[in-house]
DNA sequence: CTAGCTTAGTGTACAATTTACACTTAGTTT
DNA sequence: AAACTAAGTGTAAATTGTACACTAAGCTAG
C-alpha cells in the first residue's frame, strides 16, 4: 500500500480541545459549562471547547481556551484522552482532546458571563454532542488523580481546613470516611502545615477548625509504587 | 467567532494508529517492530502503524492493523494516548493514536515476515519519527498496568510457572524481588490455580516447578482503590 | 553413589500499617 | 448550665509487609 500516493485523501480531519474544569465551592464539587452557539446541535450547554487551527499545537490551543474562559492558563491541567468516534460531531470528522483542569473557586469567582456557568458536578444535565460521555470518563480519571496524587490542593484556597479535604474525598467517592483516621493520614503525609489560625465566624457551631497550608515536599517523594499483586476494579 | 464560516480551513489533518506490541519469550520482554517503506524518513524500523481512513473508526483501524500484523485482533489492547506535536510527521499534520497490546509469545511465534521483528524491549534501537518517545511513554503505562491489573497473564501461556510471573515483574521494574514473599502474594491473590503438573525437561537444574493456570475471579473483585493519602512519584 | 550445586517451595518471627471506636475539647444554641 | 455540634487525640486489635532461615527435588561432577 503506497501511502504517498493519493495522500490528500487522508487529510480531511479536524481537531478540537474540550475541558472539564472542576472547582470546589460551598462544600460541593463544581463543573464549568459553556453555552454553545453557531452549532447545528440540540443541547445548548456543553463542555467549554474550541476547534484547533491546523497550525496550532494542542497545548497552546488549551492555553488559549483557558485564557478566554477564566483569564489565565497557569492552572493545573492535564490532557486525558482523545475522543474520535466517527459521527460524534455534525460538522464532520472532528476528534477532540479532552483535558481536565482543577482550580480553587476563589480564583474564578469573579467570572461573570452569560455564556458560562458553574453547576454541581453530580447529576449534570444533558450536554451537547458526546460531552456527557466525556465528562463521565474524565470524572473517573479525576477520582484516580485524587488517589494517586496530591491533587486536592489545587481545589483548595491557600488556607484551608482539614475537613474540606475530607469533604472533597467523600463527595468524589460517594462514601463516608472515618474522620480521626483520615486526619492522621493527612498529617502523616507531611503535605500540610498548621498555621495556628482558626476558622472563626465561618460556621455557626462546633469547635473552630485550625487552618492549614499546603507544602510541597522537597524530597520529591521518589517512592515507587509498591508491587503487591492485589488488583482493584 | 462564527466557526461555521470558513469551516473547511480546519479540516486538513490526518490520523494514524501505532501499536506497542509486547510479548515475553526466553525470560525476556519483547517488542514488535515493523520496517517502514514509502516514507521520507531516516530510520528504517519503527512501531507498527497505519494511517486511518477518514471514514474509519479508530478501533476498527487498530483491529485491521493487528490482523495484518499477527493474523488476529482478539488480543489484550488499550488505547493510550494521542501524540499530536505539530511537526512529528514529514507528510503533514498527522496525529497518532498510540495503543499497546499484550500477547503470549506462543500465539505469535509462527509469524515470519521480513518486515517484522521482535526485539528485546530494553535498549531499543533508534526508531523512526517520534516512536522512541512513544515507546517510552507506553512502557511507563505498561508498568502501571502491571501494578494495578492482572495484566501479566496476557503475556503468559495457558500453563505457566510462578517464577515466570516474578521474572516479568523483575524485568519490568528492573529490581530483584523476594521470591518467597512474592510467591505468597500471588497465591493469596486467588488468581492462579495449581495444576499438579510439573515443568519437566525444560530447564537443566533445580527442582521442577509446578505449573499453574490463570483463573479470573468470578466475584469480579469490585474492590475500590484504597484511599490512603500516600502519594507516589 | 554421594557431595554439592541449583531452583522451587514452606515457615516463622517481627515490623509497619490499617481500622475501629472511645474520648476530650471548644465553641454555639436553647 | 445542659445539650449539641464539629474538631481533634489516643489506643488496642487486626491485617499486611519484610527478612530470612529452612526444606525439597532435581541435576552434575567426581
Amino acid at each position: 500500500m503506497p501511502i504517498t500516493q493519493n495522500i490528500e485523501h487522508f487529510f480531511r480531519g479536524a481537531f478540537s480541545v474540550d475541558i472539564v474544569l472542576i472547582s470546589f465551592h460551598n462544600q460541593s464539587l463544581k463543573l464549568l459549562l459553556q453555552k454553545k452557539k453557531d452549532l447545528p446541535i440540540k443541547e445548548e450547554w456543553g463542555l467549554p471547547g474550541n476547534l484547533i487551527d491546523p497550525n496550532e499545537d494542542t497545548n497552546s490551543a488549551i492555553d488559549h481556551l483557558l485564557l478566554s474562559l477564566i483569564g489565565r492558563n497557569d492552572i493545573y491541567k492535564k490532557q486525558l484522552r482523545t475522543f474520535s468516534e466517527l459521527n460524534r460531531h455534525p460538522l464532520g470528522r472532528i476528534i477532540t482532546f479532552a483535558y481536565y483542569g482543577l482550580i480553587a473557586f476563589e480564583e474564578v469567582k469573579h467570572i461573570n458571563s452569560p455564556d458560562l456557568k458553574w453547576i454541581p458536578i453530580k447529576n449534570p444535565p444533558s450536554l451537547s454532542l458526546d460531552h456527557n460521555h466525556i465528562l463521565k470518563e474524565v470524572f473517573k480519571r479525576f477520582q484516580k488523580g485524587l488517589l494517586r496524587h496530591p491533587n486536592v490542593f489545587h481545589l483548595l484556597p491557600q488556607k484551608f481546613i482539614l475537613s474540606d479535604i475530607i469533604s472533597i474525598y467523600e463527595q468524589s467517592f460517594n462514601q463516608k470516611m472515618d474522620l480521626p483516621n483520615f486526619r492522621k493520614m493527612i498529617l502523616k503525609s507531611g503535605l500540610v502545615e498548621p498555621l495556628g489560625e482558626y476558622n472563626k465566624g465561618d460556621k455557626s457551631f462546633g469547635r473552630p477548625a485550625e487552618l492549614f497550608k499546603y507544602v510541597k515536599s522537597e524530597d520529591k517523594r521518589k517512592l515507587k509504587d509498591k508491587i503487591n499483586f492485589r488488583f482493584y476494579a
